[in-house]
RNA sequence: GGGCGCGUGGCCUAGCCAGGAUAUGGCGGCAGCCUCCUAAGCUGCAAGUCAAGGGUUCGAAUCCCUUCGCGCUCGCCA
């Protein structure tokens, strides 16, 4: 067990027997304290109406009547809270052997046997991505790497919107526009070559009504599920997608499934639900367009009406949508959407409409944000808009500048590739650190930030430990509390007996953004020791202090991995 | 207009779900630190009506109500 869930159990146990000494047997809170001044307190104040007695007496009673063994070192009483130490021994003891007999798989949760789909980025396969939504694969990619570190079955999935007139147009655009009459586009990469067929396609089709004609029959056949029309489309999203894939490949996002949209109309499981809803009692019709009444499932207002087919039968987005969680039911015990504010009421509509349909799961829906720009929303009509391929460029070739001002032994493949990881590792931290739920307001300076909380800071510290090691050669790993006494090494200590419960809490409670918020207090301790205490020079203590480097050096690989940052070993 | 979300020093942000002790860090500013393991670092200082008001409570950034500001949404679009 870990040291710190020890110690807890242990201050627990320690007050409820003093509780019961007490003669009363009450429910009490154990908490972190907000400041140094002890490891877990527990305040008495609840406790004051029970026993009658002022809270600062109570606490001074129990700590009287608890013994201080185990991973307890003392405990004391101040202002009505009583105040637990852990022991130092202990918790430099303990913490060190986990990790060093854990290796990388510190901070790794016992598998569960429990499969979870991520469904994540989803973007539509119409145009490059542009920061606005790049939040999305992020915030999917880094929950995936959690679950699966808290031991968790992932499969991460992207779900491909092929059907609609968008993706129709973009299709008859490109098989009908010869090269030389759209404009060139702005970078040799499938999805922004498409991008200008796109867009004269679409100024053709309002000043030609033959053309328009045309396409809308090409959709009308594509939703009647014409294979051949799919096909033509789903070869045009193919070529946008693999433009999509290298971009989200640079910021290490790869997924391991992608599915599309079409298959839900050619395989007739969109049909089977549509037959299936018509069944309910929540279902009603207008002109020939079926509807579910919702008003039963706690939405409000007047979005209580949610369609699932046009009136001439055919079936709309959200109907392939629930066919699609179907499907991802089928495959997996639960399901995670990662999706954009604008999608909330759709998906509470969805979550209503599964339920009404007999489904026993429901999805877990987590929203983001859009990134806007300090002059408003991004719009690609307006051009304002920032690619994520641009923003990437950007941070690495900033990088780049910052390993050549201080390195310039290293050759110039070696800082291209450090670059690379830096400026990659500063664009993912620093859209992953903030809340997912709040507004994010992109400026370059923040994105492009290489010192404090960023992602270069955490890499950085690892470097700093990779690089005293190198030096270090071969030496003994031992764990001897006696030989880490130092405040900075017991802090450090600390701040790595933390990483299994902060591991929990990013994945089990979705709170991802948690994990930067550790990486940086890590770095920062690390940093505090490295500058403090010495280590190559450091006599009969040299083997303890490198094998706490180790140590720190594991978890911020760790870390940062599960961030999907890449440690590097120098920089 | 209805629904949902957000509002924390000049700027960004943690804490809010499970109320508790002097509100977490960072950027920027100011003052220091490279004869020592990478200064993308370390140390110190200044800077806060936790949007506003009310309520619950021994105790509220945290829970409830109201107001204001911002975002999203309210398609037989995807």
């Amino acid at each position: 067990m870990a040291v710190r869930t020890r110690f807890r159990e242990e201050v627990e146990s320690k007050v409820k027997e003093a509780l019961s000494d007490m003669g009363c047997d009450v429910r009490f809170d154990i908490e972190v304290p907000s400041t140094w001044v002890a490891d877990l307190a527990v305040p008495c104040f609840t406790l004051a109406k029970v026993l009658r007695q002022a809270p600062q007496a109570i606490a001074a009673d129990l700590c009287k009547r608890i013994v201080c063994d185990g991973a307890v070192n003392s405990v004391e009483d101040v202002n009505g809270y009583l105040n637990f130490h852990i022991d130092q021994d202990v918790l430099v003891r303990e913490t060190l052997k986990d990790i060093v007999s854990a290796g990388p798989d510190y901070g790794k949760h016992p598998a569960k046997g429990v499969k979870v789909n991520v469904e994540h980025t989803s973007i539509n396969p119409t145009g490059p991505i542009h920061v606005g939504r790049a939040r999305n694969p992020i915030i999917g990619d880094t929950l995936s790497r959690c679950l699966r570190r808290c031991g968790y079955d992932v499969e991460t999935e992207y779900y491909v919107n092929d059907v609609g007139k968008q993706v129709v147009l973009l299709t008859w655009g490109v098989r009908n526009i010869p090269a030389s009459e759209v404009d060139p586009s702005d970078r040799d990469k499938n999805d922004h070559r498409l991008v200008p067929y796109y867009r004269k396609a679409n100024s053709i089709m309002e000043e030609d009504e033959a053309v328009r004609e045309e396409i809308s029959s090409m959709l009308q056949r594509f939703e009647n599920g014409d294979q051949e029309v799919i096909a033509k489309v789903r070869e045009v999203a193919e070529m946008m997608l693999e433009g999509l894939r290298e971009t989200l490949d640079t910021i290490d996002v790869r997924l391991d499934r992608y599915t599309w949209e079409s298959q839900y109309i050619a395989d007739g499981s969109a049909r089977k639900v549509v037959d299936s809803l018509k069944e309910s009692s929540y279902c009603g019709d207008s002109d020939g367009a079926y509807h579910l009444e919702l008003k039963d499932f706690g939405i409000h207002g007047k979005n209580t009406r949610f369609t699932f087919t046009r009136g001439d039968g055919t079936t709309l987005y959200t109907t392939r949508d629930l066919a699609y969680h179907l499907d991802k039911f089928d495959r997996a015990d639960r399901a995670v959407d990662v999706l954009g504010e604008d999608q909330k009421l759709g998906s509470q509509q969805l979550t209503a409409a599964l339920q009404i349909l007999g489904s026993d799961k429901k999805p877990e829906a987590m929203f983001y944000s859009f990134v806007a720009l300090p002059e408003g929303k991004m719009s690609t009509r307006r051009g304002t808009v920032v690619y994520l391929d641009d923003l990437i460029e950007e941070a690495v070739e900033r990088a780049y500048e910052e390993v050549r001002s201080r390195r310039e032994d290293l050759s110039e493949e070696e800082m291209r590739r450090i670059a690379v990881i830096t400026g990659v590792g500063a664009v993912r931290y620093n859209i992953v650190r903030v809340q997912p739920e709040k507004k994010m307001v992109f400026r370059w300076e923040d994105a492009l930030n290489f010192d404090g909380n960023s992602g270069p800071f955490l890499q950085y510290s690892h470097a700093r430990a990779c690089s005293i090691l190198r030096k270090a050669g071969d030496f003994e790993r031992t764990v001897d509390e006696g030989l880490l006494t130092d405040d900075y090494e017991r802090r450090l200590v600390s701040v790595l007996s933390m990483f299994p419960e902060v591991i929990r809490d990013c994945g089990e409670n979705k709170r991802i953004h948690m994990l930067p918020s550790y990486g940086h207090e890590l770095a920062s301790a690390f940093n505090q020791f490295y500058a403090a205490v010495p280590v190559l020079n450091s006599g009969d203590r040299r083997d303890s202090r490198l094998t706490l480097v180790d140590c720190a050096r594991m978890v911020l690989k760790e870390t940062l991995y599960t961030l999907g940052i890449i440690a590097p070993e120098e920089m």
